[in-house]
DNA sequence: CGTGATCCTTACGTTCACGTCAATTTGCCA
DNA sequence: TGGCAAATTGACGTGAACGTAAGGATCACG
């Protein structure tokens, strides 16, 4: 009767590597530096266990990694940041915090999520420019060739449109 | 009376390092491994000379590998496919080079175009994805706080807004 | 034409982010 | 209760992308 909201299948890190696609040997190493944690009083010598969750955290390691091309130590310490939010949402949920600290805590994790974002924005609005150069030099190619088709349609019968070279769209 | 359009002041190593913010020897290690071109017919020994245009090529290659985060080896076929471009301008040019030939070149273009673009489509999609979502979890901390400060209001006198803790927005 | 700043090449060193190997252990299942 | 696949720790190896140091040569300037 109880819910399943997350069936925490108990993976071992084969599985995880798997799924996310990477090594035992880089999981192994997130560890080791800290970037995620090692697995709470686990008597070192038997395997690590994973639930999902631990996955959809590597997941976002991962993403945040290529995405924003940071080194691993950079990324940890915006990965604490996550891991403050967590925090923060977890004492929110107790009662017995006063509103200061809420409000503090709150304020905290404003803060790490601005700094965040300043930088995904950065990005991506460098990464959108550079789109709409290559989309720009992109229409005048295709203006030269069409211009230079009319031309040879002028001297050769109209060829029907072949290979125009459109990759859908 | 001859135009001016680029200054082309010869430049040394140290200079263009400065200018885009790097260091000689990286400057020198990207000719090393040919992602930039070596100065053509140097006598060994002798100094590098750039002009202005070496310089923003060299910014181009560094925005590239910062925005892609791709290896100098894959930032080079991808910088192959600029330099094709510039060699169909340079034939485009030319009034020495017929119809078909013509086509092909920007044929050619067209696909190095869309290789890149589709890389960039796709990594500044993703981004924008990761920026919407730190959006919103934003949003979401910044209603708690309002409901709390709402509360605290109720308690105690209304405080003035303070440290709301928006930056610039 | 001297001289100090900069550059040249060569070569070895370094950091990051893992890969790989080895010798054991652990875990699961017939 | 074997037995075998997968995991564990420890150590060393590796490729990419430069850093750094050494011993000279070159350049701009006075």
């Amino acid at each position: 009767m109880s819910a399943k909201p997350a069936p925490a299948a108990n993976l071992r890190i084969g599985d995880v590597a798997r799924l996310v696609g990477t090594t035992p040997r880089t999981i192994r190493y997130y560890e080791e530096i800290g970037l995620l944690p090692e697995a709470p009083a686990r008597p070192s010598g038997r395997h690590r266990v994973y639930s999902e969750a631990e996955v959809e955290r590597l997941r976002e390691v991962m993403r945040l990694k290529d995405l924003l091309g940071v080194s691993l130590e950079e990324l940890k310490t915006l990965l604490a940041a996550e891991d403050a939010r967590a925090e923060v949402r977890a004492q929110l949920r107790r009662e017995d915090v006063d509103s200061n600290r809420r409000q503090e805590l709150l304020n905290e994790a404003l803060g790490h999520i601005d700094r965040q974002l300043s930088l995904v924005r950065r990005r991506a609005g460098e990464l959108s420019r550079l789109e709409a150069e290559l989309s720009e030099t992109r229409k005048r190619v295709r203006r030269k060739m069409r211009e230079l088709d009319a031309q040879a349609g002028a001297t050769f019968p109209p060829r029907a449109l072949e290979a125009t070279g459109e990759t859908k769209l």
